[in-house]
DNA sequence: TCTTGATCGGAACGGATGATTCCGTTCCGA
DNA sequence: TCGGAACGGAATCATCCGTTCCGATCAAGA
């Protein structure tokens, strides 16, 4: 269904419009992981060096540009689960972890505990992300490096809590978080060992998508 | 310098006020610490069953009362801290993290990462909290129950990461948060014994501060 | 060079939210 | 029965932010 005639390409300001459209993207995703998805849309503008118009001339509207946003944070977290079993360190889940807070714009985490309107392809990316999950923790636990009653929900909270939102340059963060993370992981080999017992019970999957949707 | 005259006590209706007062301060406790600072007034107001203005009474303006909140959480927990001292559990550290995750309405972690206007009274029980944390670690340390390098920023950055803003009934969190301090603790132990190395420096008390402050 | 259409950036608009104030009403103690 | 202290919530006023509008720019083709 594409219009036959070449329409004679690139008239106007084109190219410009398509480096704008980068720029949108990756301004969005920097001040939305900073600031949240309320941020105003004349930040991002701001951020990508641009006109709050060349913005919507993309996006119909704000819950557009945070719906693709969202999406983007989703695709982002299942590429890197799926590169880490890829890599087979040590511990799967402990890589994928670190690697999440190593890059240090991702919206994903920024957006949790808000209750935002579910769609399909959020809902089927979710689910995407949660068999990647499920397959770290399974090659985790096979090699008796996670306890046995951990889930993706556990994952998905410890991001939660391994990103908040404290008002730190993400650069001087990074190794706050880090010492967070390597108590976490230590933590979690010890409890795996039986070494501990631990009160509170996982947080399933159902949970925490129910926690983070809307109605 | 009390008025000499007795001034005539309670004229007017002066019992109810003063049951608003503490019905104000409460509501407004819980309703910061589930809302954050930015909740509206009309909130609190609503909560504690009483008009916008019987707050704007009390207090002169918003600040204030948030103020007056700061104060309560800072006092709080410093109560915690001594209490927990006294009760020489095993480990002094784990049990006020643990005091401090039950005491559901507590704004001061939810105050975190938010840059808040110092004033002398604050920095004056910051330095208490801080002096009450430091004897709680000088006792885990003697004990080998926490890193040598382990400060009372650690514990301020715990307590900031523990209580994520998750949009949940307090109630059916509680669960979900000792599942998540008993992964912390457990890997405080563990990295305690140098059974791990950990990556990433300690927060120092100074930089807690910092981040926390306005200007 | 001139025309034209795609884009641009930012000012202007309009609705929402929330702090603060105002005011008519209610209640207690004298 | 009065008077004043307090009350609750409507009205006011400012701010913030999403969205739209418009004159200026730019680049390809005539």
């Amino acid at each position: 269904m594409e219009s036959v005639s070449q329409p004679a390409a690139d008239r106007g300001r084109a190219k410009e419009a398509r480096a704008n459209d980068r720029a949108v993207l990756e301004a969005a995703r920097d001040v939305f992981a900073e600031q949240g998805f309320d941020a105003p849309t004349s930040a991002i503008a701001k951020r990508a060096g641009v006109g709050v118009a060349s913005v919507y001339r993309r996006y119909g509207s704000k819950d557009e540009l945070v719906h693709a946003l969202r999406l983007l944070a989703l695709e982002d977290v299942i590429r890197i689960a799926r590169e880490v079993v890829d890599e087979r360190p040590e511990s799967t889940v402990a890589r994928f972890l670190t690697r999440h807070l190593e890059e240090a714009a991702s919206p994903l985490a920024t957006t949790f505990g808000r209750r935002l309107p579910t769609t399909p392809d959020i809902d089927e990316a979710a689910d995407r992300l949660r068999g990647a999950l499920e397959t770290l923790i399974a090659v985790d636990r096979a090699r008796g490096l996670v306890p046995s009653d951990y889930t993706a929900g556990d994952v998905m909270m410890a991001i939660a809590h391994l990103r908040p939102h404290l008002a730190i340059a993400p650069a001087d963060a990074t190794g706050l978080h880090l010492r967070q993370l390597d108590l976490y992981l230590a933590g979690l080999r010890q409890i795996a060992v039986g070494a501990a017992v631990q009160r509170g019970a996982a947080l399933t999957w159902e949970e925490w998508v129910g926690f983070n949707s809307e109605p």
